[in-house]
RNA sequence: GAGCCCGUAGCUCAGUCGGUAGAGCACGUGACUUUUAAUCAUGGGGUCGCGGGUUCGAGUCCCGCCGGGCUCACCA
């Protein structure tokens, strides 16, 4: 019996010694000329036959007889079925007939035809021998469905589901896709620090960690923003940065401790300009990796054609609360009568924060443009003006999350060193602890007007590909470390029997 | 952090009223020269997540813990 988690007889490090013993190398470095399988199935019918080299995971296997074997051979993108007879020769027959098992890495040569009952088929006239598999495939019926062992072990969850390589071909298509948007429009991708000393640019709680030589506490970013906007005052106009951000919060199908923002910023407009910008890319997106514009979610279908609906947070907390969103009173009693205890000591701002996050995010399952937050919530946002108390900001929201957030920046260093200071003085731990005066020593060379835009680009790709799940969309999603579980002990190193 | 649910062979899953463990796939051996969820015969494979309790007897009932899922909280 093997100690490497294989169970029964399925001693793969036996078979391993079995082709040491014939000279067989079980991971040799390559395999010239391997064409892929979706290149060769097109040829199926040409005379005369052509040859071919294939190579990939052997996902079946048919044995009939002492001489006669049928494989199913998967590569990234195609399946097709070799067959293998004893004109491979002695020893390419009997790796064959022994020493592949279900999970191994085999190339092929031979020719390309129908078999007796119609299938494209490798006729085998080479067997190479390309990667032994020390453990035992996912079943090939179901594959692997436990979703703890999907993300914990990712590689089963691909190589036995094309559907879920599929979604992560889809992530990459997208995030190339608003590279090449933006980049045409005449943005520069540009790339900021992930470690910094201030934790800033968003509310959230931040990882710290710590840098040796210089002494120095650091947090990981919540937020390119400050950064980015820096190279405005340095003279870009139009940057972008597509990259990961880390907020040391709860996980949840939305949430995950690291993920990608894409964040850009654009000198000389305001926010209505990102607006419709927001409303080209994700219209452009959905055209290219939706069939009709439209995605389901769950029960949900959302229809992302556009144009998409405008309203302004006030509107939306009248309509949905059914209640003056400028009456504080009327709104306190509101949040009381819906059981939001925990604001009723709270200032006004948060009571009406509370009733939008209750009352109207539900509510906003086809894409929606919420336009003029409180400025309480906004201190990065310029103020609408002669209304100090609405910043010209707005969120996108769709299936009731948002995706999107986006604002006329503010560039008066003398307000924002006021709303820093306003932010540090209120202790909340999703603050910053202290006020990021670099920054605003930077606005005070004069940042220009300009309007800037953030997408949460795992929910985009969860829009896109219909997945109610972050994880879906999210390769290594954050998993505690699981002890005793194979893979986490050295049992690799087990010795053979 | 709280509530609800889940954890049985490598994988996918059964397991009745509490009576000492089952199937399919995979794996070993044998048969079969056109199969394709190949088929047929046969064999091996289990710390029933972990620990404790109740009981003559626990996969099954109770408690605690570990891991996971969902909901809530948190999350501009």
């Amino acid at each position: 019996m093997s100690e490497s988690g294989a169970s029964g007889q399925d001693d793969r490090r036996a078979k391993l010694e079995q082709l040491r013993a014939i000279g067989v190398d079980p991971w040799p470095a390559r395999f010239a000329g391997r064409q892929p399988i979706a290149a060769i199935l097109p040829r199926v019918e040409e005379q005369p036959s052509p040859v071919v080299r294939v190579a990939g995971r052997i996902a079946a296997r048919r044995d009939m007889g002492a001489a006669l074997c049928f494989f199913d051979l998967v590569d990234q993108d195609g399946r097709v079925q070799v067959m293998v007879r004893k004109d491979v020769g002695e020893q390419g027959h009997a790796i064959a007939k022994k020493l592949i098992q279900l999970g191994d890495i085999v190339g092929f040569e031979g020719t390309f035809a129908r078999s007796k009952s119609g299938e494209p088929t490798v006729f085998a006239t080479r067997v190479e021998f390309l990667a032994k598999s020390l453990r035992e495939p996912p079943e090939k019926r179901h594959g692997v469905t436990d979703i703890e062992l999907r993300y914990r072990w990712r590689h089963l969850d691909l190589m036995s589901h094309p559907e879920v390589r599929a979604n992560f071909v889809l992530r990459s298509r997208v995030i190339q896709g608003l590279r090449e948007l933006l980049t045409a429009k005449g943005f520069l991708e540009v790339e900021t620090p992930m470690l910094h000393p201030i934790a800033g640019g968003a509310a959230a709680r931040p990882f710290t960690t710590h840098h040796n030589t210089l002494d120095m506490d650091l947090y990981l970013r919540i937020a390119p923003e400050l950064y980015l906007k820096r190279l405005l005052v340095g003279g870009f106009e139009q940057v972008f940065e597509i990259g990961r951000v880390f907020r040391n919060e709860g996980i949840s199908p939305r949430h995950n401790p690291e993920f990608t923002m894409m964040e850009l910023y654009w000198a000389y407009v305001d926010y209505r300009a990102v607006m419709d910008l927001t409303e080209e890319l994700f219209v452009t997106l959905a055209q290219r990796h939706l069939k009709d514009g439209t995605t389901t979610l769950g029960e949900r279908t959302i229809d992302l054609r556009g144009p998409y609906r405008r309203a302004t947070y006030h509107d939306l907390v009248g309509e949905h609360a059914k209640v003056d969103p400028h009456d504080e009173a009327a709104m306190r009693r509101r949040a009381a009568e819906l059981g939001l205890k925990e604001v009723a000591k709270a200032p006004g701002f948060k009571v009406l924060e509370a009733l939008f996050e209750e009352c109207v995010e539900p509510t906003l399952v086809q894409p929606t443009f919420v336009t003029h937050y409180p400025t309480a919530i906004s201190p990065l946002s310029k103020p609408v003006p002669g209304k100090p108390d609405l910043v010209e900001r707005f969120e996108f929201f769709m299936n009731g999350w948002e995706l999107a957030n986006a604002f006329s920046e503010l560039n008066d260093p003398i307000d924002q060193l006021a709303r820093f200071e306003a932010q540090v003085a209120t202790k909340d731990p999703e603050a910053p602890s202290e006020v990021d005066y670099d920054y605003v020593r930077a606005l005070e060379n004069a940042m220009p007007p300009a309007g800037g835009l953030g997408i949460g680009i795992d929910r985009l790709c969860m829009v896109l590909s219909g997945s109610l799940s972050i994880r879906d969309t999210i390769l290594f999603p954050l998993r505690r470390p699981q002890e005793g579980a194979p893979g986490a002990a050295p049992d690799a190193a087990a010795p053979a029997s």
